[in-house]
DNA sequence: GTGAAAGCGCTAACAC
DNA sequence: GTGTTAGCGCTTTCAC
């Protein structure tokens, strides 16, 4: 790769010069411009940006960690955020947690080592210590939560309401005549899963129908979770459930493949749904019931807060919470049909 | 962040000397290391990957290249190649192709730009031209390719056997005793994709079937053009198929979407195969057949190859081919029982 | 309008 | 066994 010195001798000026078309950053005479130009193209001239981050403390990158690669919720977010920061100008790297026990913190420190310039954190799973840590790191490095886990401090985020949804969701099974309706918790302990748990029980609450330790499994968010946990209510609860409501779309399609291969069928003698709506809801049969995240909004929310984040780090921090919509289809009613193209 | 000079201040040394019981590049006094050490821990201090990629012009990371986030055996090659790469001290990054209209040989450039030590190239879809300019890279960037195109000269790849793999499949739809087999194409005219489908080809032949055109729809890899594909074929073909055979799995799965939305049996009406054995293999009901990659083994022999030739970059360039193996399920062997659990 | 030079944080000669 | 120094490729004062 051809250096700013090369670009400087070969067009017969100083290095300065060269930085300055390059950057655009003081007036330079236009026919020295016009050469330099050239010179770039004909070296085929990038400028290091690893040098450049170095100079100004900077990378223009950002990280976004979530809890693992397997759920496409994740990385179809990944995907709009990447896109929105591009066209600010920052390039993203994904980091999924879920692989060897590299902790948040750990992961982050790592990062700063690589000069990235902000953090999405997508999902908060370590102990109370690390809380506190990582609250310590984002003083000095921006970081945007996605998890809105308790603190007692103010920090930036951005989330759905995951009560307002599940309770748009609990009362559309009860509209449908459920009673008996079980729930696959996700990450247990945490803000957003109560929240949504919360959702799901003051719902049942609002129409006089009984919370039952027995309807509640904790799982983890993952789609074996959503397999055992619908095992445990078909096998061990005295009376079935006639409708199992997940904390995800990945869990509620865990709880469907069983119920496939046991011969229940769907929504006739169970009915299932999830949350967040990911492209999978269109491909299994019947097509899921869910709560649909607006990905896209979320994503240009997040990206902009941390990015004025980056810009004004003193700025106080805030918490956005986004809406999402019911969508109502064939693992509830059977009247729905399933449609699956176009899947995007 | 500390920096090193921080540090040494701190020690009472100099940067040197850091450096070194930060390298193990030379003895250093126990005690003087011990001070050192103790000072690193207060300071929580953590070298900067950024200075010393800079200076020893390398960077660690390595960058993988795929078409698109949204089929799952990319992400899950990515994953199992970033477990390899981490135990040989390498940050994977992950980049697709598939949104705004960077060419390979631009995203190539600019990874360049932030030194990255390899990349492994995923698929290439761009055409002559760039092919050309992408070799030309290739003498100055460590390149694997997992798309095994022809070229007049030799590269570094590992690829699976397509044509005995898809021989396989399409073998075991004739001993099923179909003789009326579609075959929905992958991106065509990419070596990848020809020797999948003369897989096909020649297995027909070789059993006496005719191969005709109106059987081999060319589509792109993507979901949605299974589902169309496989529309094409049960709404235009004189006679339909009474088996379709995809290029990759998350066709086959569009296919089955559409049979499913019809009404179709499967595989009773239509029996359906795959290429890939991704895990919505396991999720789609009937679980579909198809031919396993085995991504594992894949992962660590790319991972070696690549790090071999960021080591000695003069060695000479070799293919690597893998085996897979046929997965029969229920879409094609209605004896075969849907099994989901566990799905990892 | 342009150049010389310092410095970002680190490693590696080279000297002692 | 340790310190001094040059330099990786760039940006940014500060002179002129």
């Amino acid at each position: 790769m051809a250096t700013i010195k090369d670009v400087a001798s070969a067009a017969g000026v100083s290095v300065a010069t060269v930085s300055r078309v390059l950057n655009n950053t003081a007036p330079v005479n236009e026919e020295t411009r016009q050469k330099i130009q050239q010179v770039m193209e004909e070296l085929a001239y990038q400028p290091s940006m690893i040098a450049r981050g170095m100079r100004k403390q900077q990378s223009k990158v950002i990280a976004i960690m979530v809890p693992s690669y397997e759920n496409p919720y994740h990385i179809k977010l990944f995907k709009y955020i990447e896109n929105y920061a591009k066209e600010k100008g920052y390039r993203l790297i994904l980091v999924g947690m879920d692989e060897g026990n590299n902790s948040e913190h750990e992961s982050i420190m790592d990062l700063m080592t690589r000069n990235v310039d902000g953090i999405i954190l997508c999902t908060y799973r370590g102990n109370k210590y690390n809380i506190k840590n990582i609250l310590q790191l984002s003083k000095r490095l921006p970081i945007i939560f996605m998890d809105n886990f308790e603190f007692d401090e103010a920090i930036s985020s951005v989330v759905i309401d995951g009560y307002k949804g599940m309770t748009e969701v609990t009362k559309h099974l009860i509209k449908l005549g459920h009673k008996a309706i079980a729930y696959i918790d996700g990450s247990s302990g945490y803000k957003v899963a109560n929240e949504r748990r919360k959702g799901y029980e003051d719902c049942l609450a609002k129409y006089n129908i009984p919370v039952s330790q027995e309807y509640i499994y904790y799982a983890d968010y993952e789609i074996d979770a959503g397999y055992e946990a619908c095992k445990y209510f078909m096998e061990e609860c005295e009376t079935k459930p006639t409708a199992i409501l997940a904390a995800n779309d990945i869990m509620a399609i865990g709880a469907i493949g069983y119920l496939g291969e046991k011969g229940y069928r769907i929504p006739q003698d169970v009915a299932v749904a999830g949350f967040d709506d990911i492209y999978l809801s269109k491909i299994i049969v019947p097509n899921l019931t869910t709560y649909r995240q607006p990905l896209n909004t979320i994503a240009e929310q997040v990206v902009k807060m941390l990015i004025d984040k980056i810009n004004s780090p003193n700025s106080e921090e805030k918490q956005v919470v986004i809406d999402g919509e019911l969508i109502v289809r064939g693992s509830t009613d059977k009247r729905v049909k399933d449609k699956m193209f176009p899947i995007n």
